[in-house]
DNA sequence: CCAGAGAATGAATCCTTTG
DNA sequence: GCAAAGGATTCATTCTCTG
């Protein structure tokens, strides 16, 4: 397994590599701010057995306890508070998580986020295209889980690559609710015994949606409860690097096995279609400077209004002067106008959007 | 207003009556362990900042009503806790609750929810056919909410209509995401200058699965918060008997006139499915034989495509003739189609699903 | 009357850079 | 840190208007 590590103040961070140990030591070892996204699928609330910890940091035993419903949930909160706050630290400001589970304990997963300062950003369904059914007839089948994504607080520039889900969505916006199958067949990874190495195993396609929308290549993705290594092996695929921090031998072991067998993709494949607003910015002025647009010539607007380019790239209309934005916005009675796609002006008899002369100018930046 | 008082120990239970003031100072005057089942739709809490417009530069028409205004998450905690804790009192041992939000509070909602000791049964998510969409592209489209549906406590033997459901389904199991089209059209209520009456209205739709699931005809369905009606109007349709409260005399005014307009089905139409083996088939062609529907009456889809009615039980519609089954999916351009979830027929001037005829016929035939 | 175009609208935590 | 300016951004459905 390739292993990268990085120095970061005091400490050092150990990239795309599986940290064996208690998720909570494991983070609180790693240097602050350091981490770009973080996926979480924590155990639920029956599923503790040695996860756990009392205030005194003696260990819980789930199974043996006799705890009442009450107690089950505080400890479960207790918990909770703590890996969250120890994931908070590690996130850079501009970081954002995301934590899956059911309603056994999303419920407490999100008040806790909200409680530690995270500030939700969606939260996303998983609706399974092929859930269990249930069996007995006495509820209705559950078949959906919840994730939310949150970034480390109110405010933040979290990454959100808009384009790239709209395209994973044939060309409309991606909604909340996401419909994929869980995960089954080949890609359900199998023990010694043939039986499944992992009971919650998640399907590479989730975390496929979910690192393209929020994390860019390069960018460093840590699993705190990293199971058979489903965050890591599509992190890998997809040009990021990966931590996992995972408790268990047998899964450590399964999940390294399968991160080595995975080859990441080339750089031309992981490219997904380019923001408008990650482009550099033209002043309308350069079209003048560069005798694109001659000044006096005149612009117009879908409505036949005209206005005047002046030299130092302002317009002049019968009424109102200022930059193309603001007499677009005043003739429209606008809050604002995008005067990139508002006006156009004539060649050869044809009118034609001044948006055209600024991917002119763009296209020669590059050269 | 039908208005039905029954006496429950020292306190009296108004019922199919909407009540004024303050949802947990009535429920507290309220007789303990009466109600059946408590739909609430409280205050998301939604914390909005500045105007929103849309690409077009019109602007989004917000909820920024004062009672959606919350200082902290510590009083929004406080509000959820001391309604709940009210609700739980009058449910009977073996009612249930629901209650709907949005990722803003459905995760207090759900902690305060497990902490007062109800057990959560099922989260349902409610994915909007039609949501609105992010305008400014920097999340995902929120197409969906989220309704906790609970018991008053563990063990409890709470009413679930599974083959009712099932049959609403098309025959297989009813799921936990429901995707149904938000409120809209001649549905949503107006007030008198033509605007919305309330900023949040549910569809009837939704309030129809949930009493039809988890309610009995004769039952007391009681909604908090209960705004324009809307669980009201739909319990008054299927039989079951209502309690609403609320705060603003505006919409108490234009709840008290939709109830009024509302006529219950007949009893028949309400049995619902016991058992989908002991279901005889009926063919559609026995409704027009019993004169449940009319040689030459018009059927209509969810477009309002409509589709005439022959004396043989085959329709016909612009382009298309053959069964319901059959018209149905040439409309929908579907490889097949349940034609009896498919179409409507009016009556009073209200749409009613020709399904309702078919449990009518089937509900003689057990006679 | 119908068909087609255009406008309206919905529980929304909805921007970024420069000066 | 704040104010001003640049400029990027929408889907499904229903109602209304026009021809």
């Amino acid at each position: 397994m390739a292993v990268t590590t990085v120095a970061q103040g005091a400490k050092m961070l150990p990239t795309n590599e599986i940290l064996s140990g208690d998720c909570i030591e494991v983070m609180n070892s790693l240097p602050e701010g350091s981490i770009d996204l973080i996926f979480a699928d924590p155990p639920y609330n029956l599923q503790l057995k040695g996860e756990l910890h009392r205030p005194d940091n003696s260990r819980v035993d789930a199974v043996d306890d006799a705890w009442d419903q009450f107690d089950s949930f505080k400890i479960y909160d207790q918990f909770t508070r703590a890996w969250l706050k120890a994931a908070r630290r590690l996130l850079k400001p501009n970081g954002a998580i995301w934590v899956i589970g059911s309603y056994h304990n999303i419920f407490r997963v999100g008040t806790a986020l909200q409680d530690a300062g995270f500030w939700i950003l969606n939260d996303v369904v998983w609706r399974k295209s092929n859930p269990m059914p249930n069996f007995r007839g006495k509820r209705l089948t559950n078949a959906h889980e919840t994730m939310i994504w949150a970034s480390k607080s109110e405010g933040a520039k979290y990454t959100f690559n808009y384009e790239a889900l709209k395209e994973l969505n044939e060309g409309v916006q991606m909604r909340s609710d996401w419909v994929l199958p869980i995960c089954s067949g080949h890609e359900r990874l199998k023990d010694d015994n043939g039986d499944k190495a992992h009971p919650t195993q998640k399907p590479e396609s989730l975390l496929h949606r979910v690192l393209v929308g929020s994390t860019n290549p390069g960018d460093i993705v840590l699993d705190p409860f990293f199971g058979t290594g489903t965050t890591g092996a599509v992190a890998k695929l997809l040009g990021r690097n990966y931590i996992g921090i995972e408790r268990e031998e047998a899964y450590r072991k399964v999940a390294a096995k399968r991160l080595g067998q995975v080859r990441p993709l080339d750089s031309a494949a992981l490219q997904t279609t380019v923001s408008k607003r990650a482009q550099p910015r033209v002043a309308f002025g350069q079209l003048v400077e560069r005798g694109l647009l001659r000044p006096g010539e005149m612009l117009v607007n879908p409505r036949g209004q005209a206005a005047k380019v002046r030299v130092d790239g302002s317009l002049v209309s019968a009424e109102h002067r200022g930059s193309i934005h603001q007499v677009g916005a005043a003739l429209e009675n606008a809050p604002s106008c995008n005067g990139w796609t508002y006006w156009q002006f004539k060649r050869d008899g044809q009118l034609i959007p001044i948006d055209i002369l600024r991917q002119q100018i763009r296209s020669e930046m590059h050269d």
